[in-house]
DNA sequence: CGCATTTGACCAGCGC
DNA sequence: GCGCTGGTCAAATGCG
């Protein structure tokens, strides 16, 4: 099931009486008791948009993890590129992302949820609840308003089996899921009663709580990602039953970067993950990245004895990644020939039709270390493997460990 | 011993 | 100004 034009819009009012515009697509027809209500600011594009190069991103200069992921099985983007306040993103076809021009100015924020299907309309259940990630990138502090910016939706093109769902929010607090069959939402922190110091950007992600395999005391399940978090607070939310986990980045002395934790008040299932301020250093290496997430994670410790690190790709070799990371873009599969993917100053690589990461000799035993790798810590991998591939412009760089956007050659780099 | 987590105290923003 | 609540600090504690 490819990416569908004809929407349906379900209104929904959370338990805190925030409204969740849901757009779906795909033939899916919505719960019988929503009220269906068309939102005139959606729109589905011809054909896919090309966001700008990274160039004229200001932000997110030494590589935001969630920036341009990739699904690791699909190996289909599930990223997203920020870009002066705007939200655009690039999806694989088992999620569709949208960005508003946001009737109701700064309240407007965009929700994403995939949904893959395997082959027909059998959901993937278990392990596979990684598809089940989306990502939303909000608007940055001190640019442009989502309200004065066009609508951008960037799609792939419709290949694989997959279904899409898109939501908005006009307002509300953190990500609370509405669709609980599949789909993951994300959405932007916007509880006009909590205070917010200053005007930072944020970014929530909304993932499926890691399976209760850790033993921590607390409880709590905080996956990794290629960063080292250092908890520093842990504080009663008022209105939830979980406590939220305060984090710092201990990867780089300095760096603001912080992320807050919490389980999502409907869904325990959910974790709400934000993320605060930037990094002001590259990625870490995977031995800093693995001190600082490794503790408390007795099933990493497992999968480390197998893999040899928890951030080693059980696919593809370094070679291959770093071959991949160069290649140009496939634009015909995007329904863009390279010279408009050129002219619109984008450069990125998204192959639908390429085989799976895993490689074919490992992969039964692969597979299931992966999938088990996966449902414990589901973000770890989707970083470790699941990386932006980029091809710089011609002469704006030469794809160098100076390059903080070249995964690959980071992760080879420690 | 080094580093991370825990947890109570303190600070700051916001609404009334 | 006061109270509420979220966010941060820092000492205590624990683990490898």
């Amino acid at each position: 099931m490819g990416l569908g034009v004809g929407c349906d819009t379900i209104r929904m009012e959370s338990d805190h009486g925030d409204l969740l515009d849901i757009v779906r697509a795909g033939g899916r027809s919505g719960p019988s008791n929503t009220e269906f209500e068309p939102v005139a600011e959606w729109q589905l594009p011809p054909e896919p948009v090309f966001v700008p190069t990274r160039t004229e991103t200001p932000t997110n200069s030494f590589g935001d993890p969630f920036l341009n992921l990739r699904d690791p099985l699909l190996n289909q983007y599930i990223g997203a590129e920020l870009f002066d306040g705007a939200e655009a993103m690039v999806a694989p076809a088992s999620m569709a992302v949208a960005s508003s021009s946001g009737q109701g100015g700064d309240d407007e924020r965009l929700l994403v949820a995939p949904k893959v299907l395997t082959g027909g309309e059998q959901e993937i259940k278990g392990p596979c609840t990684m598809f089940s990630r989306v990502l939303q990138i909000s608007p940055v502090a001190g640019n442009t308003k989502p309200s004065q910016l066009p609508p951008r939706l960037i799609t792939p093109p419709p290949v694989g089996a997959g279904e899409m769902m898109m939501m908005k929010v006009s307002s509300g607090s953190l990500a609370e899921p509405v669709d609980h069959d599949g789909g993951v939402q994300i959405s932007y922190p916007r509880t006009p009663g909590i205070k917010r110091r200053k005007s930072q950007a944020k970014k929530v992600v909304c993932i499926p709580a890691p399976a209760a395999a850790s033993n921590r005391s607390s409880g709590e399940v905080v996956p990794s990602d290629l960063w080292a978090w250092r908890k520093y607070g842990q504080k009663p939310i008022k209105g939830s039953p979980y406590p939220r986990g305060y984090y710092r980045c201990s990867s780089s002395k300095g760096c603001s970067a912080r992320k807050q934790v919490e389980r999502c008040r409907t869904d325990p299932n959910m974790l709400v993950i934000t993320y605060t301020s930037e990094h002001n250093h590259p990625w870490p290496t995977q031995r800093n990245a693995l001190a600082g997430s490794i503790r408390f994670h007795p099933s990493k410790t497992a999968s480390m004895s197998s893999s040899g690190s928890i951030l080693k790709s059980p696919t593809a070799p370094k070679e291959e990644t770093h071959e991949a990371a160069t290649m140009s873009i496939e634009a015909d599969e995007m329904g863009k020939t390279t010279e408009q993917a050129e002219d619109t100053g984008f450069h990125q690589t998204i192959h639908p039709s390429d085989k799976p990461m895993i490689p074919e000799a490992d992969q039964p035993d692969d597979l299931f270390a992966y999938l088990a790798e996966l449902e414990a810590d589901p973000l770890s991998l989707i970083l470790s493997k699941g990386f932006m591939e980029t091809k710089p412009e011609e002469g704006g760089g030469d794809g160098s460990m100076d390059d903080p956007f070249n995964m690959f050659d980071w992760a080879g780099s420690s």
